[in-house]
DNA sequence: TTGACACATACCCATATGGGCATATGATTG
DNA sequence: CAATCATATGCCCATATGGGTATGTGTCAA
């Protein structure tokens, strides 16, 4: 199989770097379709099927006002993608990256203090 | 073009969940590639790919001990996933679901009202 | 040395992608 | 009515995917 559908989840429908701009582009409020493709500078059609992926997977909703269509943030499908990534928060903070040295450290001694040193052939 | 590759950056890294599951595996400490053989339940070369992958986005450090190959998280690279997921955090609390309503309703109305704009309630 | 083990890579394939371009649909205006 | 604006959809294409299976490479054991 090829890689799943952008369509699977908000995993995946977020990977790409026009719809996340898109959905930022949205957390200011309502706006139709015309905005976002003078907003993003992409071909109009090319804009539509971003925003039919960010549909399918829920992330934004639609509704019709005249001639336009105007597209609305619905960020909750975010979540499990704030979810999962939350958990790894911890391990960038600085008191981490330092442990993590330290680790590296003992390491190496253990590794140093490993009776002789063998190894050949 | 086709769709950006999954080496591009941890978005596109992460939006398979087999690597998510790997990263989660990892969180838990150093672990050598049948471990996560095991865990998974996939075949080994599959996972071997899915580090392959992982490791060119910098999310794992590889360390070689004797015929193993041992697996190291390194979470950094998805901070920007986090920084920019946590902006939309506020959106799907309960707060600003209700306000959501709120702003429905107020559509409603005044699309009720349409040419004549009386104040009501 | 030979063999077993741990892992990586090479190929083959079906699939859906994102972009370009043309066109269909629907509402508004003249 | 026709013309125009605002969007959506259809089709074409190159590309890289993830899975499968076979094999290469390096390490340890007998």
């Amino acid at each position: 199989m090829a890689r799943a559908a952008t369509t699977t989840d908000a995993f995946n429908a977020v990977a790409e770097p026009r719809r996340r701009q898109i959905l930022d582009a949205l957390a200011g409020g309502e706006r139709p379709v015309n905005d976002l493709v003078a907003l993003l500078g992409l071909a109009q059609p090319l804009v539509s099927k971003h925003l039919r992926v960010l549909r399918e997977v829920g992330l934004v909703n639609v509704r019709d006002d005249g001639r336009q269509r105007l597209y609305r943030l619905n960020a909750g499908p975010l979540r499990p993608v704030y979810d999962w990534v939350k958990n790894f928060e911890a391990q960038w903070t600085e008191r981490f990256e330092q442990l993590d040295v330290v680790l590296e450290e003992l390491k190496e001694r253990e590794l140093g203090s490993e009776d002789g040193h063998g190894g050949d052939q």
